[in-house]
DNA sequence: TCAACAATAGACCGATCAGTCTATTTTTAT
DNA sequence: ATAAAAATAGACTGATCGGTCTATTGTTGA
């Protein structure tokens, strides 16, 4: 644990992650990023130039978050892959019971964005596909017969983890998430589909006529 | 189908509700509303009084499509609450290909709006709830052995589903979703916890040392 | 000690925003 | 046909925003 001072850099970064997430980022004036950091005005242009490229910055710090987690404390684990895809909704929940924890400054950057060619969706996709893929790594060395479809399923219910999170304030979500895991991760070697077979198509057609 | 002439109010709301979803509320100037929905500018105040009050009504019909969903749509399909617990997730799919979907619109503000104590949070918690609710008891119905954590994992997939359709813009999201519901129902009656027994605790332990 | 640099406070700018207002035209109901 | 109501275009306001600039104060290394 350095005890160096923590630079203007940082400070600003740090104010900067809290405050897009917790009051959203067109929210967010300039302004209350520096009293929050205890910085000067001109301080933060000289270091990232502009809003729009903090918010990048605040997107790097994010992603290395996950890097982390799939790179270092995952692994560090030493157990199966199946016990490390359960492990990661752990590490979701240490995230969640954060006192500042509002949610992915990724998804919530997406919400609030245009999404049709905007750098900040581009953004976002980029990061997410590296982290389902670090997720599929695991998953294709749990063995699984789908790994595919496993990872997607995985990462769907991390998602809806995260929005449950935020949405509700309650940490509980990565539990629900992480049951809902083991469920998958038990059906991963039964049959793809439901065993009732022609049920699945049935209510689909009558939907569609609705 | 009425071949009534879309209202001003209509025409408003139609052109928030995309535009709050395409391209963020913050970032939606009212001026941009009104080009979309092809009204002046006082009419907008004459009908909402102001934006705040217009995101509110954006917010009425986007639970009011939910509401449909659960009061008319699925009961309509006259099958096992299994399968309409199933055929939600089809319902999902056909909002998700919809050329105008671009996320949820409460999911969309609560990640753009303060998280402390802000109307917009409270608002969309409290139609989730009502939202949540009706999948509540659409399980209670199936039969499920401990409802409410069935609800609660199905929650998840759901906002999931939204969230992962959002960023992906792909509509399969829903049939991700589906599969997982599927997996879900699957496990329902079977042993509520890892069949390994104390391995959950075990990397919880090592999760909480990293 | 002193020069080079980093950080500070805060005035300032142009642009944009939500919202108001007025004067005019269109629609509606009788 | 006509009066009342609704919708229109667009100028306008005060506030706020991101970003620039200047003058001053600490800080650091030789």
């Amino acid at each position: 644990m350095k005890a160096t001072r923590k630079s203007t850099e940082e400070k600003l970064l740090l104010a900067a992650r809290r405050l897009f997430c917790r009051a959203g980022i067109h929210a967010t004036g300039i302004t209350r990023i520096l009293e929050e950091a205890g910085v000067a005005r001109g301080s933060l242009y000289t270091h990232y130039g502009s809003k729009e490229n903090l918010l990048k910055a605040v997107f790097d710090t994010e992603a290395n978050m996950w890097f982390h987690w799939f790179d270092l404390d995952l692994p560090g684990l030493k157990c199966s892959a199946r016990e490390r895809i359960l492990a990661l909704f752990d590490l979701l929940e240490k995230w969640f019971e954060k006192e500042d924890f509002f949610g992915c400054v990724f998804i919530n950057a997406v919400a609030e964005h245009e999404k049709d060619s905007a750098w900040v969706k581009d953004v976002a996709v980029t990061y997410r596909d590296q982290i389902i893929g670090r997720l599929g790594a695991l998953v294709a060395e749990s063995g699984a017969k789908d790994p595919d479809i496993v990872t997607q399923k995985l990462g769907l219910i991390i998602e809806g983890a995260i929005v449950t999170a935020m949405v509700t304030q309650n940490s509980q979500a990565a539990h629900i998430a992480r049951l809902t895991a083991e469920d998958i991760l038990r059906c991963m070697e039964c049959s793809p589909s439901l065993p009732e077979g022609s049920a699945s198509s049935a209510t689909a057609a009558a939907v569609e006529s609705a």
